[in-house]
DNA sequence: ATTATTGATCAGATAAACTTATCGCATGCC
DNA sequence: GGCATGCGATAAGTTTATCTGATCAATAAT
């Protein structure tokens, strides 16, 4: 079998006409260089160089195998350059999820930031739920997912982007004062208005809320109609409807309503601790290191 | 510095998605197929496999280096098989020198034959006098050449092809009769028509009639007009201006013009010893040596 | 003739690649 | 839980390639 190297020393052979500089320029000795042209020609069975006292020149047939060994020097050469050049983090596809509760606070503020720092990062992104988003980690149908920690999953590793506080949003004419630290019994769990089920951020306010009752109270809403966006349940609590917990990020945004207000809970202020989930045998922890990177700027910055 | 077996071997484990049949498919141990592919990745300075617990997965990079790696592979086989095909004789270009008192006699016996027989020979002929085509055979630029011998050079090897002897072409009107065997006092060396300086067969002619005095003879034409083609020494004998020798590949062709006519010579009759030219250290000699089967059938039969 | 150049060749050293055996880890099954 | 199974990594030892350095043969130039 034909290696790269043979196609190197017949390249630098034809190129310099000469056995003795040929594998000077290879850094090699003369009788190796000779070898492994001897070797090649008779693996091909088909002589490449006429050895000619004074010169070497190489044969018609000699010349086309240089020509399609330079093709396949060349082609080897892209691969390592693709390779090496690609070894620089976040560039290629990336298929990245997101929770719905994150997605549309967090990407406006680092979708611009990647594309100017990683102008070869080709994101694919896919916004569902942490169980979905979980099982297609697995599966290696998504390379990472930005979520609510902890998870628990032996598989996949996690690591901590920024800390995102829960802050409790009312009625902008609800009788408490803005300044006002808000205790987890002051929620009146009969308004509490929540995402739907399978949505993380559900489960967390449950959990702060762990007074409240389970099931539906009667003659509220908020347990059972189950928002499927926190736009949603924005537009119910500014409409009266009742009130919510919302992560600080989204507050950020959603603040611009002013029949809304937020207040701050009391110390230990609940949140989510917001992180970056992948594959424990992933490769591209590198790339996720630098996404971690572009995040935390991002959101300390935003 | 990457070779095509870690090429080969990384082709294999993204066809099997295993490193232990990706092995048994190259026909190696598994260790030998993960030894190969992880210097490939430390080389690539990339994770080319993700190694899962019960199924390896290609990277996205793992997977466009193999993409890349099958297209070396490609280009390196198509160079293997490029040269084995060629290694059968005569195919691909071949330049070929002949004689002008030969080309337009032989060339049109064996060229038919010769693409029929080996329809991928690309022959560049050239036809010029001995001198010159010697010297472009020893500067490469003709592969061989068919012409008079011996040549006496010492780079130069030969191969008989055939003996082409010479007959005395006289005006048809000449009064011998047509079985009358000549001998070379017979010949009236001033009626002698001969090629130009330079063609071997003025030479060869001169040195059968070694009588023949230096210097044209007073009221001749025949030593120092120099036909440049026997066709012109041949209209020139049909004319009535004179007799020549002529080589009985000639004589085949030019026997249709009714007014001249052919005389043999006495033994040891005269001629040419046709052979096929080239360098000493030519790698083409299969090439010659099939070519030197085609004219010996050709002209034998014709 | 003599010397210099050039590629081939040979023996020995070195490096690469392979094989066998073993390990570690994860999974699945009583 | 304990144990077998499958898979890839690792280690040690051996074989195979490959290289170097010295030398040789042929040729060309002096």
């Amino acid at each position: 079998m034909i290696t790269l190297k043979q196609l190197r020393y017949l390249a630098a052979l034809a190129r310099h006409g000469h056995f003795g500089r040929a594998a000077e320029s290879c850094a090699i000795t003369q009788p190796a260089l000779s070898m492994q042209i001897r070797d090649l020609e008779q693996f091909l069975g088909v002589t490449l160089v006429e050895r000619r006292p004074g010169e070497v020149m190489l044969t018609e047939i000699g010349r086309e195998i240089a020509r399609r060994g330079e093709d396949v020097l060349a082609a080897s050469r892209d691969l390592v350059d693709f390779a090496q050049h690609r070894a620089q983090p976040l560039t290629g596809r990336l298929t990245l999820g997101i929770i719905p509760s994150l997605a549309p606070y967090l990407l406006p503020k680092i979708l611009p930031a990647l594309q100017s720092q990683f102008p070869e990062l080709r994101l694919e992104l896919r916004e569902t739920q942490t169980r979905p988003l979980i099982d297609e980690i697995k599966s290696g149908a998504l390379d990472a997912a930005m979520l609510a920690l902890p998870l628990g999953e032996a598989d996949i590793d996690t690591m901590d982007l920024f800390d995102d506080l829960f802050l409790l949003a009312v009625p902008a004419d609800d009788p408490r004062p803005r300044d006002k630290r808000v205790a987890a019994d002051d929620i009146d769990q009969s308004r509490l208005i929540l995402l739907e089920d399978g949505h993380c951020l559900r489960d967390q306010a449950l959990a702060f809320c762990a007074t409240i009752p389970r099931g539906p109270a009667p003659g509220t809403t908020g347990m059972t109609f189950g928002a499927s966006s926190l736009t949603t349940v924005m537009q119910m609590v500014a409409g009266g409807f009742g009130v919510t917990l919302i992560p600080q990020i989204a507050a950020d945004v959603e603040a611009r309503d002013s029949r809304v207000k937020f207040l701050r809970l009391e110390e230990p202020q609940p949140g989510r601790s917001i992180g970056l989930a992948f594959r424990r045998t992933s490769p591209r922890k590198a790339d996720f290191a630098a996404l971690g990177e572009v995040v935390k700027g991002s959101v300390g910055a935003g």
